[in-house]
DNA sequence: AGGCAAGGTTTACGTATGTAAAAAAGGGAG
DNA sequence: CTCCCTTTTTTACATACGTAAACCTTGCCT
């Protein structure tokens, strides 16, 4: 019942009665052989198995049309709908995405960097971890193909084509706000897995500054490196609350995992943030976390525009890749914060 | 000051001074050359750059060393733990992992399948949407290389090795549990993106006449086939509340993500649902979601053992592939579900 | 010194396809 | 019917490496 399997095109030339070259350039583009040709090996190819061999293909093509990206954590849904929004594109674009998660370790990150320069991916999108990352690593796949840095990105690596928010608007965003219906905002900083948490923070500070009111900023001692960040804003609230410390500020958390751990930390204690609520605890995040809207309370947070940001991020290595720039010229777009009001603050 | 840039193999064997075939060997296993060699390549490989070609690798070997994952869907916490398990078990078996997801549509999921096809990997895991699924892509897929599903399974394909929770025995759990300790519950079903939304919904109904109670499900009606989750939850039981109903009872969601928006439709309406709190109404979910410890209340759940169903379908697809299985016996493993007590039930 | 074994090198071929150039076939217009 | 143009086939080579067999070194042992 089932259809006699082919392996190679040889086979398949054979089979169909149509010169190998020719299938090869079937399989490339079907619009370059006559309307005939065309239907009579797809007919061919209905009664057959066969698929061609990707190592194969892309052995001798100076294309392989793959896009390699890096990811540094999984369990987040940021993440995740950053990948799915790059991956839209990249399909759209008819190439195929390569995803490595490089699970917060740099070894892990240099291997996925490895396999890419091994494959040959025509460019690499990279969303960087922080100061752990090997920068070596990271200007070694920039020399031998299109880089683009997505998400974060070091300091140290101003020159480089790079696609991300602008945390200078977004956390001032939020700031502006806070400071205007009511306290000025503590800031609760997150874990520093990547140059993000810092940058915010910084933001926050010059913002504040600027306002005329005095920064704070809460957590950054006991910060450990890594992703558990409800975790982490739990337990640097819940030593504040149990204290009856800060039961009536206003918290602005570094992302809104933290804030869901504050918020956690807050109904424990009996404290329900909020504008309305009594007592005047507020608490906000950052980034717009998708169970934003489902929180109890909803969260106020600052949208970061990760649709944005993946398309940007793939069209901008496509013009690399296609050799549209000139050379020496890095990009850096940052996309712009959006104000979710909701419950929490 | 960059390293001299070296293509080919052959290139290196000149610029080292060592035979191609040598370096060949090198490369796969250094073990198979004299430690003076080895030091002597190795040497030579840190002055240079180089990278050796994966696809001509690939082209000529028995195995790839890959194995390919197909998940439904990125955005759900379940599935990134899930793909981080196997991940980690691939890695700990020195297999190179090639995610792709379908994003809950059958064509691009037939995509992923050609794919892994034309790339010969070692192996298919695939966690495979619900009825929308191309059944003669996944046995085509079958057919030609090492297989098993994940996570869930359509009822016709009973013959095929398959890896996942058994949700006779999770759903009994959680169904026992509610209904020793109060009302016997209701039922919230899940939109129907795969098997498990039904599997979870029979096995509910199957216990509840066990125990001799009256099966009610709810929200099977307007179910709509997308991931929006935590927005059906909410709007099943927005509609309920409104009118008072169902605000004392006992709400058992197919899921957990559901349940996050079960719970947000209790607390537009002032209710708190727990144990301890005044008027009885109780919501459940399934699964464990990260996210589970941190909602108000903490939600009381069924964690599915994802870990162990991540490693369990490497494991297997390894045997398969080294051939340690007798053909034609397809093996099943289903992990139990475990309680987790918290506050919301 | 001669014999022997281990490790390396040479040589040659295989992998499945891309690609270019030359030769042949087909089809339409005059 | 013949010429010309387009499409396809033929032929040949390229891609970067795996793999096997025969040959050559080297160093050790007797």
């Amino acid at each position: 019942m089932s259809k006699p399997r082919i392996n190679t095109m040889e086979e398949l030339s054979v089979a169909i009665g149509v010169s190998r070259p020719t299938l090869s350039r079937f399989f490339q583009d079907p619009s370059l052989l006559k309307a005939k040709t065309v239907a009579r090996i797809e007919a061919g190819l209905a009664g057959v198995e066969y698929v061609p061999n990707f190592f194969a293909t892309r052995l001798n093509r100076k294309s392989t049309g793959m896009i390699g990206v890096i990811i540094p954590y999984l369990n987040d849904l940021f993440f995740t709908k950053l990948l799915a929004s790059v991956e839209s594109a990249a399909m759209q674009a008819g190439m195929t995405v390569i995803t490595q998660c490089s699970h917060s370790d740099p070894a892990i990150e240099a291997r996925a960097a490895e396999t890419f320069m091994s494959m040959s991916v025509d460019g690499a999108i990279v969303a960087p971890l922080g100061d752990q990352s090997d920068k070596a690593v990271h200007l070694r796949l920039r020399s031998r193909l299109p880089f683009v840095l997505m998400d974060s990105r070091p300091s140290t690596m101003p020159d480089v084509d790079y696609v991300g928010s602008d945390h200078d608007q977004s956390t001032g965003l939020m700031t502006d706000y806070l400071c205007r219906v009511g306290e000025p905002p503590i800031f609760l900083a997150m874990p520093r897995v990547n140059f993000n948490a810092l940058e915010r923070e910084k933001a926050y500070i010059a913002r504040m500054r600027h306002l005329g009111f005095d920064p704070v900023v809460l957590g950054a001692g006991l910060i450990r490196e890594n992703w558990h960040f409800e975790e982490h804003g739990e337990a640097v609230l819940e030593a504040e609350f149990s204290q009856g410390r800060l039961t009536d500020r206003s918290i602005f958390c570094a992302n809104d995992r933290v804030a869901i751990g504050a918020i956690r930390a807050a109904a424990r204690h009996g404290l329900v943030p909020g504008r309305a609520a009594w007592g005047g605890l507020r608490i906000a995040g950052h980034d717009d976390y998708p169970l934003c809207p489902f929180l109890n309370p909803a969260l106020t947070t600052v949208a970061q525009d990760t649709d944005a940001i993946g398309r940007q991020a793939v069209s901008r290595i496509l013009e690399i890749i296609r050799g549209e720039v000139a050379d020496e010229v890095p990009e850096i777009t940052l996309f712009d914060g959006q104000l979710k009001l909701r419950e929490s603050a």
